[in-house]
DNA sequence: CCTATAGTTCGATTATATTCGTACTATCAT
DNA sequence: ATGATAGTACGAATATAATCGAACTATAGG
């Protein structure tokens, strides 16, 4: 069984609207991706609310399959980032609109 | 017993916007959605894919409590329209967005 | 009144998601 | 090497959602 020095990231053009909103229709996940958009970078254990780190895995990895996040792996890190432009380009105004509700 | 004469919608003001997000994030909901935009106002039936009236029900159900969707009973047929400009004001952009995606 | 039509409700089934403990791996520092 | 740290993988439990048949209701028309 190998292990993962490198993470998979889809390409936007394959991830549908209905992948996307349904990644970020989860209050963790939101949440996470409302922070990195504040945070530019942030390993995975800064952007749990306290959360076990086997659920925090867990939306990480719908985040990155939805193409919203890129993790980087940095040393015992894992260092993520809104792949903002891409999202943009694929949905435009989506992150926009959803990043400035209020409450 | 007592059976529905009149639907109830939610304000807009206490809809989440995970909870718009994941009433969008069904393909069946967004195709109805989709519809609406265009169509200005359609029975349940004329929405259907072919599906069963009680699936339809259903994901009629989640868009009205999503804020999403109203329905006026007119005669037999309940007819549906897009909250618009509700949906616009507590969520600009994210209509736009949604369903500007093409592909 | 009888029938057809449009849609809801109920209930059961199945599918999909979330949560999280435990075991594991990779990296870094000592 | 040992130990500590950051995170993944697995597996099981639980929760949430989708699907759809069958029974039902309300309205309209003959």
């Amino acid at each position: 069984m190998s292990w993962m020095r490198t993470y998979q990231h889809p390409d936007l053009a394959t991830v549908t609207i209905e992948h996307a909103l349904h990644a970020l229709s989860d209050p963790v996940r939101l949440d996470i991706v409302r922070q990195l958009d504040r945070e530019i970078e942030a390993s995975c254990a800064a952007l749990d609310g306290g959360r076990p780190k086997s659920s925090m895995s867990h939306h990480f990895r719908v985040l990155r399959a939805a193409g919203l996040v890129h993790t980087r792996i940095a040393g015992v890190q894992h260092m993520n980032t809104l792949r903002r432009e891409e999202v943009d380009k694929r949905f435009p105004g989506l992150l926009d609109a959803v990043l400035g509700v209020k409450g």
